[in-house]
DNA sequence: GCCACCATCTGAACGCTGTCAACATGATCT
DNA sequence: AGATCATGTTGACAGCGTTCAGATGGTGGC
């Protein structure tokens, strides 16, 4: 009845409502922010009655789930590219972080809806099949890489999740007012985001 | 016409309805969850009619901040009392991570409309006033003892800032299902929780 | 070339939501 | 007692997600 595969197909008589929709989503969530995402607007921005999403989306959660993946391939894409630009492992941890906060922070309504996609599904939904993603291996590696390989499964896999949760963490707060004084004092929000990277561990004593 | 300041002179009719509405609000979020937190609900749980509300409240976001400054004042309680059980600072500071993410694990709902009071009022409402929280401060002193009192205060504001970002990016990922293996690996979740956050820092290398 | 089929789109409807204006109630002050 | 005003109710409005019956029009079989 209703299709929840590949939605690629082309459809009849639109040109390629899915797409459409999902563009259209992305458009207004720039433009007007998160609270302004209804289904009938995004109908609307398209060009399409309330009803015609349906035929292409069991219900809203699907069409934001699309939205959001498109958001989590852009994010990757971003990391890819600044840790292209790094050449020690500690600068490509660090370029990593620094990419995904200032996606996030560049993107906020998106980066939001993400967020919710994922913790509804209790899962990062970076891929659509069930593999890791992309951007939570290249983090991985580059711990590994930095601990010479020397580290244990398990402790990479640990770090791993640290550094994902303190990306996302800062992603978060770093907009907050009550830092504004901070930044301005670090020459912008992209320095303050590198200095509280770098000081992630700062007291963290070492591990035996 | 409408109070905005301090809500606590007792009404007229109904006894407090201030406060029923915030208790009722926090009973339908733990019953039901955060998508069933309609202003019409919280009214018919404390059953009044659904415009009653708007005597106490300009809106349903300043319902929504009354429940949340709830949450982080019984959030910042269990965080001083896991503090208390904790002696060196290094301690210290792995409880008061543990006790903010075992808190926001516990309560997952009642989180998720903090963090969205947060995030629409960019700055940690921890306090109604504008002080720092007193959670913020706590974390920083234990920082700066753990330093031993040698860190600049620009270090130790970015190593708190740190800390935090991380305490609340694991709350919103220790959930995710992918992670269920290395729970049980580690003995449950709380241990896990511990283990992320000793290996915040585990590649960082030192400062100067 | 025609027709049946079916994916696609529309229009109208339902119950829900947040919010408001008008009115009712009743405690408090003089 | 009577005025006042904070508090509560009722009824209404637009907008939301969702569903369903029916219109539309491209595609494949004959």
């Amino acid at each position: 009845m209703r299709k929840n595969g590949n939605a690629q197909t082309k459809p009849y008589h639109h040109g390629d409502l899915s797409r459409a929709l999902v563009d259209a989503a992305l458009r207004l969530i720039e433009r007007e922010g998160p609270s302004a995402l209804s289904l009938r607007a995004v109908a609307r921005e398209a060009g399409v009655s309330p009803a015609a999403p349906y035929h292409h989306f069991a219900d809203k959660s699907e069409l934001l789930d699309a939205v959001a993946r498109q958001g989590w391939a852009a994010l990757g894409q971003e990391m890819d590219r600044h840790l292209a630009l790094a050449n020690t492992p500690a600068q490509k941890r660090i370029a990593m972080g620094v990419a995904y906060v200032s996606f996030s922070r560049e993107h906020p309504a998106l980066y939001r809806v993400m967020g919710d996609c994922s913790r509804d599904q209790e899962q990062m939904k970076m891929t659509n099949d069930g593999s890791e993603s992309s951007g939570y291996v290249a983090v991985r590696e580059t711990l590994s890489a930095e601990s010479g390989g020397k580290a244990s499964d398990i402790d990479l896999e640990l770090a791993t999740i640290a550094a994902w949760a303190a990306a996302h963490g800062l992603s978060e707060i770093a907009g907050f007012r009550q830092f504004d004084g901070l930044k301005a004092e670090l020459g912008g929000e992209e320095a303050f985001v590198r200095a509280v990277l770098e000081h992630l561990g700062m007291f963290t004593k070492t591990h035996n």
